[in-house]
DNA sequence: TTAATAAAATGATATTTATCATAAAAATAC
DNA sequence: GTATTTTTATGATAAATATCATTTTATTAA
């Protein structure tokens, strides 16, 4: 069993404030699991009592909405904790998280991150801190959400996905969504997302190849998010 | 100058993890304002460094889109904190305050929370579980806002401020919005916004008389809300 | 109080978006 | 490799929403 000490997720999670004695107690007490594509991680509702860090792969934290539509809040990709609002407000997940890849993830029950709290400072500050950047995107989403048109919001979308997944070398967006999951994500009908890319393929902003999607002219496509086009 | 141990704010926010000796140390710093109706206490991109608390009155939090339109990301009460996700993430405001009432407020410097945090496990985890709670409602807002349509958001949004401000003897809406307000608050054209309110009056949901909006059948807009009617 | 201003209401119309239907393309199972 | 199922695409149409214009009502200032 792996260490934690040369993680990723240490790399990059709040858990970087923990010393080597922290860490090797942790170890201890982690559990770790591969989840293949497609699969939950957990569900909306659940007692997750813990949380889990990606050591690799992607996934989408969704909530079900009274249409019965699935809407994708948030990605999250390697590095990244999840869990954590859940487990401080002692309250069920009210996200539900699936993996969009095949991943790895370790899951550290709750009483071992909860002393860690009482212990250590920086770890305290640094989940404060996500949980506070998470806040503020939440905010600006929900107001793109409310004042933006849909094709505003998928340029902005696919500005998004290639900023946080980047591209692959042939320039195509590294992280693959079906129409159905794109829609979820920029909260509209599954037709008028596909329409949409259409449209945006038609005036050169985008290439679609299957289901792979090229951003062509990034800065007509920021334009175009912002309502100038 | 009063020692914020009988303060209302104490009561209801994660300041009541504080003990005498903090508070007296916190009685020193603060400073103490009255804002009009209408006037701003701080502003989006503003550096504000320390936190508000609200010991009488109502205000808005917004966030200007690109559009023009301020969008109301959140109301806070009489013993709130404002300006907490900003200090913790050591950055400006991302929204600004308004007051809808006249009110009494507050500030105390960043310095002086910072050494709460830093001293007081209790404190911390109250001012956590706060910003936790906002982030789950601003994820259960951005989802309404993006799968559900005004006439759901405007019944949802009306059933909201009644069980947050209550209302009058008169069974009005405590809390009294404008037209261009409410529209801000559920991301509508303000026209739309009376247009729905008129509509909703005229199938006895809601009744109107000048600003005051009565709620008359909260079952119907309840379901209303959810997608149901 | 009266004039001036702002807010609320309503109609007409244009635009955006959803829905339903169907076809084409791609993925999957056998 | 073919059949089956799912996903993507597109057209036709309906519904929702925004915009612009105008009137009415309420609020504010002189």
């Amino acid at each position: 069993m792996s260490k934690c000490e040369q993680c990723i997720v240490r790399e990059f999670s709040s858990l970087k404030a923990l010393n080597k004695e922290e860490l090797l107690k942790m170890a201890d007490c982690k559990t770790s699991y591969v989840i293949k594509k497609g699969n939950v991680i957990f569900e909306e509702g659940e007692n997750v009592n813990g949380i889990y860090c990606i050591k690799d792969g992607i996934c989408k934290l969704t909530k079900l909405s009274q249409n019965g539509k699935d809407h994708i809040v948030k990605l999250a990709i390697k590095g990244e904790l999840l869990g954590q609002r859940s487990m401080i407000s002692d309250e069920p997940v009210n996200l539900s998280a699936v993996a969009l890849e095949d991943m790895e993830v370790c899951f550290i029950p709750k009483s071992e991150i909860m002393g860690f709290f009482e212990k250590n400072n920086q770890f305290s500050m640094n989940v404060m801190k996500t949980i506070c950047a998470d806040l503020k995107d939440a905010d600006d989403h929900m107001v793109s959400m409310a004042q933006k048109s849909v094709k505003e919001r998928l340029a902005e979308t696919l500005l998004h996905l290639e900023s946080i997944f980047g591209e692959n070398p042939d320039k195509s967006l590294h992280i693959q969504l079906s129409r159905e999951e794109l829609a979820g994500m920029i909260g509209t009908a599954t037709e008028s997302c596909i329409r949409l890319l259409s449209d945006f393929n038609k005036l050169n902003l985008i290439e679609l190849d299957g289901k792979k999607i090229i951003l062509k002219d990034k800065s007509k496509l920021k334009k175009m998010a912002e309502g100038n086009l």
